[in-house]
RNA sequence: GGAGGGGUGGCAGAGUGGUUGAAUGCGGCGGUCUCGAAAACCGUUUUGCGGGCAUCCCCCGUAACGAGGGUUCGAAUCCCUCCUCCUCCGCCA
């Protein structure tokens, strides 16, 4: 969430910054609700003030048998009770209206954020290789899988529903060489590991901006919990209402989640194979920074989830997302998009965003650095996939796909396959 | 699931209705002393919001003693609900 006070000195800036967001927030009701909210502030402290003063006095009449004093001053407190009910009422209204306008405003983007409307204005920064080449007709991951026996597609529909993923066989331990094999390179780069609950309550997910404006993306529980879309919402909260001390920053944290998502609204588009279902896997990787180092500890984060791609020997390409196309929280995102011969082109598996202090407000997060300030400032969030795995092995399955339909695994997983260097 | 006992400032720990935002101790920070350090002594030590001043410094007001509600002129202190921790019993991967 935004400082709403420095949305109010710096109205025209975050007016601009908002739409170049495609992000259409009411100026005038945000200024209205503001100048209201801070009137009735000030006329309720006034009157709180003349009844702690009244208060005290009364103490004082009762300890001295002044009786009928006290009384009479009890009664006028009585009356300025009745009118602080009111204001109170007043100003639970006006900071509710203020606070849902608010929390629905996206984070302002970076100077270095490309300006830009869609997907389309995004920049191309670098890329890794270059599309894989077949002396054959290639086949989609989709086909592949089934093919092989190690994706049943049909089944997951019968336990669950469509968009669930049931592997099998080498699939499933596919699955796991590939989770084992990214967390431990971050792990082994300096990432400390978390296991954590993938149920998280409203304040979580609030903290990281994807309530209240997001739940339909959720599923949630019938006790008012919700399945986590991502491990970024559990290792950001690690340190909810917290003072971070600065010698520590930056923190590096890495986790391993089943990711959970409605995907509402997405009814139609990659619908077929692993790259757009209901649960999948990643391994995902948080930093806390302070503001001095957060655009360097975002590009560190970028080159430890390209590190991955690297490894397996995956070409892609590095892309710096538009105003317009960076996510709620982001302040500056890179995408890594994958080479996925099915799409004849390239396709995101991994996002790494500086959410600045937008999450941290909302969470609650400071560090102090007793050195350099006073008292206590917001830390910097950073959250980036580092990789999804389901998508990983799309791209696995379909660039490492032979003519007689068998798949060879990358060198790096095949220590995690217990020495398979083959599939098929 | 049953029974009982707790949740106070960075930590420990007082405080059962009236200048208590909160004793005391420890820790932290600043200073005196010292060649330096330790010890001792002195001072200081939360955060949100509003306003002033101004621009990272201070002043005024207000709110906050797990969360929310209630009683009262006034609540950390009394009542209710919820959350959470501990002990014992039961159940269980």
């Amino acid at each position: 969430m935004l400082d709403s006070k420095f949305v109010r000195e710096n109205l025209e800036a975050v007016d601009a910054a908002m739409r170049s967001r495609g992000n259409f927030w009411d100026k005038d009701e945000f200024v209205s609700l503001d100048a209201a909210r801070r009137r009735v502030i000030g006329e309720l402290e006034t009157l709180q003030s003349q009844r702690n003063a009244t208060s005290k006095t009364i103490g004082e009449l009762m300890k001295t048998g002044l009786q009928q004093e006290a009384e009479a001053a009890k009664e006028q407190v009585r009356s300025i009770n009745a009118q602080i009910e009111q204001l109170e009422a007043e100003r639970a209204e006006a900071e509710n209206a203020l606070d849902a306008l608010v929390m629905a405003m996206p984070n302002l983007p970076s100077d270095t954020t490309p300006y830009g409307q869609s997907e389309n204005d995004n920049v191309e920064i670098r890329t890794w290789g270059s599309p894989t080449v077949f002396d054959f007709a290639p086949k989609a991951h989709w086909d592949l899988g089934p093919e092989l026996g190690i994706i049943d597609f049909e089944r997951a529909v019968k336990l669950a529903k469509s968009r669930f993923i049931l592997l099998a066989g080498l699939g499933a331990r596919l699955e796991r060489a590939i989770i084992n094999f990214m967390a431990d390179t971050h792990a082994a780069r300096g990432y400390k590991e978390w296991w954590c609950p993938i149920l998280g309550n409203a304040d979580t997910l609030t903290g990281t901006g994807n309530l209240p404006k997001f739940e339909d993306d959720l599923f949630k529980t019938t006790n008012g919990m919700y399945l986590i879309p991502t491990a970024e919402v559990m290792l950001t909260n690690i340190h909810r209402d917290e003072v971070l001390d600065a010698a520590a920053l930056p923190l590096h944290y890495c986790a391993f989640t089943p990711c959970f998502r409605e995907e509402a609204g997405s009814a139609g588009r990659d619908t077929r194979g692993l790259i757009r279902v209901h649960q999948f896997d990643k391994v995902e990787m948080v930093k806390f920074a302070t503001p001095e180092t957060s655009f360097d500890e975002l590009e560190g984060m970028v080159a430890d989830a390209e590190n991955i791609l690297q490894l397996l020997g995956l070409p892609y390409r590095v892309i710096s997302l538009c105003t317009g196309d960076i996510g709620f929280s982001a302040a500056k995102t890179y995408d890594l998009e994958v080479w996925l011969p099915s799409y004849n082109g390239y396709k995101e598996i991994s996002s790494c965003s500086n959410c600045t202090d937008f999450q941290a407000r909302r969470a609650n997060i400071k560090y102090r650095d007793a050195a350099a300030f006073k008292g206590t400032r917001l830390a910097h969030t950073l959250n980036g996939s580092g990789l999804a795995v389901g998508r990983t092995m799309a791209a696995i399955l379909e660039n490492y796909q032979q003519e007689d339909g068998s798949v060879l695994l990358p060198e790096v997983l095949v220590p995690y396959m217990g020495g398979i260097t083959r599939i098929g």
